[in-house]
DNA sequence: ACAAGTACTTACCCTAAAGTATGTATTATG
DNA sequence: CATAATACATACTTTAGGGTAAGTACTTGT
């Protein structure tokens, strides 16, 4: 698990950016280029490891457990393994995961705007 | 400014991302620690380079120009420079960094439920 | 003549995060 | 007996972006 460095001044300024900034906050745990597609595509309901796999063929396997791996450990989403072979592992929005369903619409919403140029007006 | 290799799956992979996903469009425009913070303090009105450097004090001058390029790049804030010395110039949100205060508010509420502890339940 | 203030610019370094490649355990199936 | 499938793990490399430090142009104040 990524190994970070404890006194870096980048560390320091993120600190200072999370007390600042409820933004930055969020943006800690949805950072990243994957994390909010993980997150669209369990919010229409669970999904099985080998299924957003799928969905998303260019992430590596690597990069997509490690998200999962910090969403669930921020509690946004619930991993839930059956002790059968294969394994059968599901991961679920929890329901602070489902709290940012509504972030995640807003920002769905400014970027459909941009991207027709109704911003373009002025 | 910033130099970017062209051709690298990393770049590839952010415009998969782009194009599957509108939140990484936000994210693109509002990523980076400061941004949201720099659009936070002009939500309030316009402010001058220098209110915003000493408003934001841990952030170099470097990386504060950097981040206002880009977002003026992106239509997002709006730049005015009056023709005196010594220099004085201003910026704003644009008509589409306005747009973007919903995002920021959505998210501002997520972090605070979050922080308040009020999706501890279940 | 020299420092101070404004709004930058530039060259170089360092770190976090993404990518590449390969390996693991377990069982069913041909 | 070897292969396939699932859900990971791990060692190593590369890249984007943030940080450091110093410099620029122009004018006013002392």
């Amino acid at each position: 698990m990524a190994t970070i460095k404890e006194n870096s001044t980048i560390q320091e300024n993120k600190q200072y950016a999370l007390q600042q900034c409820p933004v930055t906050h969020v943006m800690e745990k949805i950072g990243g280029y994957w994390k909010p597609i993980i997150i669209y595509y369990l919010s229409t309901g669970d999904k099985r490891y080998s299924e957003l796999k799928r969905a998303i063929p260019v992430i590596t396997e690597k990069v997509l457990i490690q998200h999962l791996k910090q969403l669930e450990a921020d509690g946004l989403i619930i991993r839930e393994a059956r002790p059968v072979v294969p394994p059968y592992v599901t991961y679920k929005l929890s329901y602070a995961g489902n709290g940012l369903l509504p972030v995640i619409h807003a920002m769905a919403d400014w970027a459909f705007k941009d991207l027709d140029g109704r911003f373009n007006q002025v």
